[in-house]
DNA sequence: TATTGTTATACTCTATAACTATA
DNA sequence: TATAGTTATAGAGTATAACAATA
């Protein structure tokens, strides 16, 4: 078995590398901004709400992957935090038009400001020419991929197994969260 | 607001790319590796468990940074459907030495059957002189972070933020998960 | 009737704490 | 007493379904 822990030791390659300083990344993020009191999940809210003001929580779930009611839940707190406002939109009274607090776009303000830091942080041992380049494969990677500049995953639910669909390993359809 | 909106629009950096391609890698892999009826989480564990053979759960606990009830679940899973096995330790008998099965270890090759095909979709868009680029640069990050080879995060709990502390956007903690 | 948002509810994930058995 | 593992329990997160208001 000493040949299967050899083979089993160390999958890698771009694509796991990707996976293991993406989610590193992410993660030194999100302690950044918890110092300003919001989540990777909040700020990304806060963008789509601050790049399109009035926009309704239903657009935004659609854009997020998510569904109407985790936007309530998420709106909810932003607004209890005073960083988002609802306002009901008077051409359609169904609708509610959110926009950005004064204390919402300080907040993102903040966001910004520690950006710097952070790309430093995660470039730290690449040189200025080679960060051009990283970021211009990554470019690639991310246009290939069809990823949205400035958009992030992160709201989707986690794959989310029940406990009873248990010992079927073999089935077809690998059950594609969104195609 | 124009300004504000327009200035909101879209972070960009190494960093933030990182961050969108690695949680797409992490997506697309989950996806293909559920054909398999395993998650990322399982896979990770097998291969630590692989990699030495006979190992105790507390020990796995440790170096995932995870509670020790919460690999008593992961393994009970990995178990019952029959890809890993828990003996009792003879030398000592508080022990549970833990083994990959034959279906286990089957498992773990589909896996790396199916890498090929993931690095190739993730790096579609780039030559072979580009992928070895990007492999080196995304190496000395990860090794400027301190990330093990082959080991990657998605075990440590989400940042966890309570429904009480609101409204205080602005302490001087971050509350590091682990420094 | 269809659409936007909300509430009620259920299920999963994960941690904390109490407990069992070994040492 | 200390350690490995387990069970019981509680909390957060998220989805589904029923509902209210508006169109």
């Amino acid at each position: 078995m000493t040949d299967e822990s050899a083979r089993a030791s160390r999958p890698n390659g771009v694509a796991f590398l990707l996976a293991q300083t993406g989610a590193h990344a992410a993660g030194l993020f999100a302690e950044r901004i918890s110092a300003l009191g919001v989540t990777p999940g909040d700020v990304g809210l806060l963008r789509m709400v601050a790049a399109a003001p009035g926009r309704s929580q239903r657009s935004l779930a659609e854009e997020l992957g998510v569904v109407a009611s985790r936007v309530v839940v998420l709106v909810d707190g932003l607004e209890r935090r005073g960083l988002l406002q609802r306002r009901r939109d008077p051409a359609n009274r169904r609708n509610h038009a959110l926009h950005l607090t004064a204390a919402g776009a300080e907040v993102m303000a903040g966001v910004r400001a520690l950006r710097p830091a952070h790309e430093d942080e995660i470039c730290a041992g690449l040189d200025e020419a080679q960060r051009h380049q990283l970021a211009e494969l990554l470019g690639i990677i991310a246009g290939r991929q069809g990823l949205a500049p400035g958009v992030h995953p992160g709201y989707r639910a986690a794959p989310q197994r029940s406990s009873r669909d248990e010992g079927e390993r073999d089935q077809g359809s690998p059950q594609l969260p969104r195609p």
